[in-house]
DNA sequence: TTTT
DNA sequence: TTTT
C-alpha cells in the first residue's frame, strides 16, 4: 500500500547550510535544524529538550537555501524521512537518517543584519555580499519530490 | 522558541511488538514500522521504495499495542522525532534516531485469522492466546506524553 | 507570507463519490467524509462525535475517486481549507468550507463484497459493473495541486 | 474507527483576539487567521489567495492568547475541524465551520513596538497596558483538548 | 451519510 | 522485517 512518511519541524538554523554543487547540475544543501521543547520536570523546574535534524534539500530548494537562510533562521519545513545504509570500516551496518525536504518557509524574524525594514521579509546572507537583495521568492510553490528517495 | 517536531506515519509492522515491563510499572514497546512508497522510475518501471521506522511507545500505549498490534498490521501513527547519543566501543559518538509515538490508530484491514464479523476491529495476537478478545479501546483517546524525552 | 493551510483526515465514506465532468476536460468529484472521534464524558459513558467534511477532488484524482471509492470506503486524505463565498437570496453573505484534496491514500478494509484475496487492494464499485477490476495505482504519486484555489 | 481530523496552519491574526469569559471560568477566545498562498497564473503573473480561518480556544489558552496575540501576530496552530449547526430565521439549516486549537505557538516577528531585546518572545498587547511584560510562557506546553466537541 |  |  502507499504509506504515508511525513515530517513537519519548525526550528532555527544551527549553522549556514552546506551546499554542494554536484556533476549533471545537481545541487544539494545540507542543514542541521535544532527543534527545541520545553516542558517542567517533576520538581517544577523547566527544562528545554533540544533535538537537532539534519536536513537534505535538492536543486531548486538547495539554491533558495542557500540564497535565503543562514545560522539562526527560523523555517517551517515539511519533508520525509529517509536513512541512509552502509557498512563503516569494521563491517557493521551503519543507518544515517536525514530529513528529506519537500518544501519549507521562512518565518518571522527581523534578520539581525539590520536595515529590513518590515518583519518577514528574507534577508541575503552577510556572508554573500555580492548578491543583492532580491524580491523573495514564494518558497511554498517550491516543491522539489522528483528525486524519490 | 518552542519549536515544532511532529512525525505522521502510516505503515505496516514488520514484527509483533517488543515489549520490556521496566521496574517502576513503566513499560516500552518497541515496533518496527515499515512505509512503502511507489514511484515510476525514468524508464517508466513501478519501483517501491521502502523506508523502516524505530517507533517506541510508553506504558499505556506501550499495552494497548500488545495487545492489539501485530506483525503486518496498518496504523496511523503521531509521534516525534528522538535521538539517543552514545559513545562505541571504539569511543566514537553515535547516534540513534527513534520515534516517540504520542498517539496512533489502528487502520482498515479484517485481521487474517478470521472470524471476526467486521472489518476494523483489532484482533488479539494469535501469539498471545492467553488473552482472549476483548472490545476494542479508542485508540485516539490515548496520548501518551508525560515523558518529554 | 507563504502561509500553511494544511489538512490531514481520516474517515469514510457516506456516500459514493458524485462525479462530476465538465467542460474542457475537467473532472471534479465531491465525497462526503465522517471523521470520528470517542471520548468518555464526565459520567464515563463513551460518546461518540462525527465531523462530516466536504472534501472537493479535482481531474485524475476524481477519476481515481470516482474508480476506486464507494461509500464507506477508510481513505488518508491530506489537503487544504478553501473556502466558497457568496450572497444568497437574500442578500446574505454566505461563506462554504471545503477541503481541496492535494492528495489521497485508500486505507485497509477487504472490501464487503468479498472475493478480493487480501485486504488493502482497491475494488470496483458494485454499482458501477461495467468497469472491471482493475491494477490498483499508486494513489500517492497522484498530487494534483495545479489549481490553486 | 477512530478517525483523524487534524489542521495545521502558519498565518497572521486579522485582528486582536476577541475574549469572552463565560460564567463556570470558561474562557473562550475567536481569532481570525490568514493564511496567505501565492502562485503564478497561466500568464506568469504573481497571484496571491488569502483563506481566513475563524480559531476558537478555550480556558488557558484563550487566556495566552488574550494576553500575547494581537493583530498582525504570526502563529502556528494545531486543531481540528469543528462545525456548528442551526436553522436560521427562514428555517433553512446552517452550518459554520471553525478550528477548534488544541495548541499553538507564536512564531518569529520582533513586536514593531520595540522595546523588546531579542526576537522570539512574545509581546504584551498595547491594548492591554496594564499587563505588564512577563516571562513568555511555553506555548507548546499548554495544550486545551479536555472539550471533545 | 460513514465507521467501530 | 511489513504491505500491495
Amino acid at each position: 500500500m502507499a504509506g504515508v512518511n511525513k515530517v513537519i519541524l519548525i526550528g532555527n538554523l544551527g549553522a549556514d547550510p552546506e551546499v554542494k554543487y554536484l556533476e549533471g547540475d545537481k545541487v544539494v544543501a545540507n542543514i542541521s535544524l535544532a527543534t527545541t521543547e520545553a516542558y517542567k520536570d517533576r520538581n517544577g523546574n523547566r527544562v528545554e529538550q533540544t533535538e537537532w535534524h539534519d536536513l537534505e534539500l535538492w536543486d531548486q530548494q538547495a539554491k533558495i537555501a542557500e540564497q535565503y537562510l543562514k545560522k539562526g533562521s527560523q523555517i517551517y519545513v515539511e519533508g520525509k524521512i529517509k536513512s541512509d545504509k552502509w557498512q563503516d570500516e569494521q563491517g557493521q551496518n551503519r543507518k544515517k537518517i536525514r530529513i528529506r525536504v519537500l518544501n519549507f518557509t521562512m518565518l518571522g524574524g527581523r534578520p539581525e543584519g539590520g536595515g529590513m525594514p518590515q518583519s518577514n521579509e528574507m534577508s541575503s546572507p552577510a556572508s554573500t555580499p555580492t548578491r543583492s537583495a532580491q524580491p523573495a521568492p514564494e518558497m511554498k510553490e517550491i516543491e522539489d519530490d522528483d528525486l524519490p528517495f
